[in-house]
DNA sequence: CTCCTCAATACCCTACAGGTATCATCGAGA
DNA sequence: TCTCGATGATACCTGTAGGGTATTGAGGAG
């Protein structure tokens, strides 16, 4: 078996085509914007490296044979797929098509993430968003490993190999059980929270949530009573339900409604009584398609403004 | 959208599968045998037609984006399909893939022609092989139109385009009916025929085995009564069998068992006291398809003989 | 027999794939 | 900190092959 195809090439197909559909040389040289001659040279070409008879020449022009017929087909079939693959690496290559692996938190994926993926997926519906669930620490290390190309988290530090984004920046309200004593009053002053024994969280890798809390608390003057430290928000709810203490959580933790738990607004609150969602993705990541996230994410930050 | 692809062609592709396989582009230039900066130069070439980013370029290599990874898999499906392509072209040429339209005569396809396309068959199992049914006129009329590659037939005489191979000769048998005075004699001599009323068959274009019949009645000195002309020898049979005479047939002829119905060989007949089955086709057909059939053709003669 | 329409051939020219030599960059060790 | 080694990029040259023009050859149609 002749391996014949080593000098053949899309220019072959492209030329072959032409001439099988015009049946004259002459016409699909014109069609080509090429002379004659050398499109009569081109064809003699393929049908040496073949090895195969395409044409039968007849005073009419050109015919094809069986053998040509089938290969008619097949050379469809591939100048096709080379024009898709064209066309789809180039929607990769501005992002429009492909997969993002994106890191969250916890088991609360609160507000702004959902929004931000359903803004993306309007954006880009062709890029498949796989979530993983992981902490901070591993999403770190998943990024460096190139599992997942953007993650999202609270309290980040900038790092030598890492950038953060910030997604947005939310107050912080109190979740207590309605028959707990500071219930009672429709706004808590931040101090009186020494008080009582607080629900903190996550668990895991420092600084997180947790420090934020604590340091406000330390701006204030005073430590927390820590009766538990859970690994997030809806936990951490469901033991405020369960008469555990009162919460500190962001905002967007509403959402969680636990019947018998209210969230109550705080006064008197030191500086800097907020927290922020960011996002965290590798300095040196080209991908288009993570630029087209952290463009969607630049988008959302400035709506919300 | 940019038309990129007009200058891409098959050797970009096979050497981008080989730099994304090797990840390095001196090792992959070694393995395509050229030097390194012309592969340096076609893979940025590739990218500046595409318009697309394949490879990061890193301190130990080259490293697939997610657009060269889809694109990867896109080549090596294109370069398969080429592969393919030229394969199947190829066998097409040597006639050992395709398709071939036949034309054989009446409801009788007797003895040589099964198993002459058994054979082929055989030895050509891709080539799809279709029968058309269909009159001698009419298998001349479908060769010129190229609705059929070959036919069969009996009388065959040549035409200035269309060429003949004879395929087998056969003796001449007699059907009679069992209660037939005939069917009395082991043997029946030629000239007793003249005394009693024949089948012929088969109606339509001339010369034809009716015309063979008759001339050797002729040979003999006599014309023979006519009791009725039918289409095909299965039909004359039949008619025998309801007592409309007896029936000149060829040999193979015995394949059709009619109950009630004998067949008897003949003494004394004239010369030329046989019938040939031969092929027609056109003579300028270069198609390898019909090359190889007629190759079978010939063994099998060759074998009978 | 002549003209007309095809494809095929002869010959030239230029563009570009491929070669050699060299440079730029970045880590890894000494 | 500096050098060395590996990698890809650049500069420049050369030969081949793809494309152009002019012409020939070969069948049909009138």
């Amino acid at each position: 078996m002749t391996r014949g195809n080593r000098n053949v090439d899309l220019r072959h197909l492209r030329y072959f085509v032409a001439v099988a559909e015009e049946e004259n040389i002459g016409r699909a040289a014109a069609r080509l914007h090429i002379s004659q001659p050398p499109l009569t040279r081109q064809i003699q070409q393929l049908e040496e490296e073949l090895g195969v008879t395409l044409f039968t020449r007849t005073p009419r022009g050109m015919e094809l044979t069986q053998a040509g017929e089938l290969f008619l087909e097949e050379a469809r079939n591939i100048r096709a797929l080379v024009e898709q693959a064209t066309e789809r690496a180039q929607r990769a290559g501005q992002g429009k098509l492909g997969r993002l692996d994106v890191g969250i938190f916890g088991s609360a994926i609160l507000d702004a993430i959902p929004k931000l993926l359903l803004a993306f997926r309007n954006r880009y519906p062709d890029v498949k968003v796989v979530l993983h669930t992981m902490t901070k620490a591993e999403q770190i290390e998943a990024l460096r490993q190139r599992r997942i190309s953007v993650g999202f988290n609270r309290m980040l530090a900038p790092l030598a190999d890492l950038a953060i984004k910030q997604v947005t920046t939310e107050g912080l309200l109190l979740a207590v059980r309605v028959d707990h004593p500071l219930a009672a009053q429709p706004t808590i002053r931040f101090a009186e929270l020494q008080h009582h024994p607080m629900v903190l969280f996550p668990t895991g890798a420092r600084p997180s949530f947790i420090d934020k809390v604590i340091g406000l608390c330390a701006d204030s003057g005073f430590q927390p009573q820590i009766s538990q430290e859970v690994g997030d928000a809806a936990t951490g709810v469901a033991l405020v339900a369960g008469g555990f203490g009162v919460c500190l959580v962001p905002d967007s933790a509403t959402t969680l409604q636990f019947p018998g738990v209210a969230y109550r607004p705080l006064s008197d609150t030191p500086p800097n009584f907020h927290v922020d969602l960011s996002c965290i993705y590798r300095k040196d990541d080209q991908s288009p398609i993570l630029a087209a996230f952290l463009d969607t994410v630049g988008r959302y930050r400035d709506d919300q403004a």
